[in-house]
DNA sequence: GGTCCAAAGTTGTCACTGACAACATGACTC
DNA sequence: GAGTCATGTTGTCAGTGACAACTTTGGACC
C-alpha cells in the first residue's frame, strides 16, 4: 500500500453508498469508513470537508444518475405522451429501489436543506423534464384544467410517497418482491393511465378528460 | 427545585418536540436536552432506555394525535363520502405543517423501522380509516375498478409526498404561506375531487368515473 | 411517627465520533 | 535536486450515548 491511496475519494463514495444501502444514513461514520478502507481516520477530510459534504457529493452524483435513469426509461417508452409520462413515474420509483443509497441521500432532509448549486440544478432539471412531459400529456387531453406546475408537483409528490412507503419495510399491505413491478405499475397508473384516453369513450362524450 | 423533578418525562417529550421542530431530529441530543431542562445528563435514561426509545414515544404520541386530528376534520366535513375523503387528505397534510415535530418523528426511517406495537396499531388504524372512507367513496362511484388497498396506499403515498415536499424549503415552485391552504386543496383535489361526481355529466354518459 | 424501599436523580466513566491542527510523504515541476 | 503542494498520518479535543454505582426523596406500612 502506497502512502497515497490514489483514488480515495471514489472509494469513499462507493463504500459510503454501500453502508447507507445496508444500514442507512444514520449508521454512516467517517471513522468507520476510513477504518474499513484501511486509511487513517482523518484521511476523508482531505476530500470532504465534513460528513454533510460527503452526503452532498453522494446526493449530487445520485441526482445525476436519477435523471439519466429516468430519461432513458422515458425514451424507451416511445412517443405516446401518456405512456411517456407514465414511464417517467415508474422509473422514478424503480430508481429508489435499485439505488436506495442514492435515493435516501437525495431525499434526506439534512441534505435537501443544504443543497449545493449542482443539486439544485438537478432538481430544476427534474421539474423541467416532468413539466415538458406533462405539457405533452395535456395536449393529448389529460387534466386540461390544471396548471403544469400543479401537475408536476402532484406527480412528484406521489411517486416520492410511493417510494417512501416501499422503503418502509413495516408498512402493512405492501407487495412482496414478485409483485413489485405490478404494484408500481398500478400506483403510477393512478396518476396517469396510458390506456384511458378518449378511445374508450363514445363520440358524444366530453373530449376533456378531467380526473375523478 | 426539588431533587425529584416530578414530571420530567413530559417535559422531556415537550422540549424534544420543540427542538425537533426548530432544528430537526438530527440535532436532538439527550445531553443537550437534559442540560436545557436543568437536570443531570443521565436523568433522561430513567424515562427512556435510549434515544430511539424517546423518539419512539414521541412518534407514538404523535400518531395518536394525527388520528384524532384527521378524524375530527373528516367528521367536520359532513357526510358526503367524497368530501369526507378529501378532508381526510387535506387534514393529513395540515397536520404535518402544524405539528412538524410529531410528523417528522412518525415518518423518520429509523423510527419507522423499529416501530413498537402501539405505533404499528396506529398505522393499521390509519389504514382502516382511509379504507372505510375509500369504500364509501367507491360506493358513490369513485374509481370503481381499483382495489381498496391500492386506493389507500396510493392516497397515503400522495399526501405523504405532498407533506414531504412542503417540508423541504428549497423546493422550487412551492407556495408561500398565504397560498398554502389553496395549494393543499388543489393537491388533494387531484386525488379525489369532491365536486366532480356525475352531476356535471349528461345523463347518457357512463356513470362510472374511472380516473384519468 | 419511625422505618424501609423503590422510584427518580446524581456523579463518574467508557468507547466512539466529528473536527481540527501539526506533521510526514511523495509526485511533479523547474 | 530543491521546492511545493496535494494527500496522508498522528495527536488531540469536546460532545455524545450508554452504562454502573451511588444518593436523595417521598410514600407505604406498621
Amino acid at each position: 500500500m502506497t502512502y497515497h491511496h490514489g483514488n480515495l475519494r471514489k472509494v469513499l463514495l462507493d463504500r459510503a453508498a454501500a453502508v447507507i444501502a445496508e444500514q442507512g444514513i444514520e449508521a454512516l461514520s467517517l471513522r468507520a469508513l476510513a477504518r474499513d478502507i484501511g486509511v487513517s481516520h482523518a484521511a476523508p477530510a482531505r476530500h470532504f470537508k465534513d460528513k454533510a459534504d460527503l452526503l452532498r457529493a453522494l446526493a449530487t452524483e445520485g441526482s445525476h444518475r436519477l435523471l439519466d435513469y429516468v430519461l432513458a426509461a422515458a425514451d424507451a417508452a416511445g412517443t405516446d405522451p401518456l405512456v411517456r409520462y407514465n414511464a417517467l413515474g415508474q422509473a422514478y420509483v424503480r430508481f429508489s429501489l435499485e439505488f436506495p443509497a442514492y435515493y435516501r441521500t437525495i431525499t434526506h432532509p439534512e441534505v435537501a436543506a443544504h443543497a449545493d448549486d449542482d443539486l439544485m440544478q438537478s432538481r430544476r432539471r427534474w421539474h423541467e423534464i416532468v413539466a415538458d412531459a406533462a405539457r405533452e400529456a395535456q395536449a393529448a387531453g389529460w387534466l386540461p384544467e390544471e396548471t403544469v406546475d400543479d401537475i408536476v408537483i402532484y406527480s412528484t409528490a406521489t411517486v416520492r410517497g410511493v417510494a417512501a412507503m416501499l422503503a418502509d419495510p413495516m408498512q402493512g399491505s405492501m407487495p412482496d418482491e414478485r409483485n413489485l413491478d405490478a404494484f408500481i405499475e398500478r400506483m403510477v397508473r393512478l396518476i396517469i393511465d396510458p390506456e384511458a384516453p378518449q378511445k374508450s369513450l363514445t363520440g358524444n362524450e366530453a373530449p376533456k378528460r378531467k380526473r375523478t
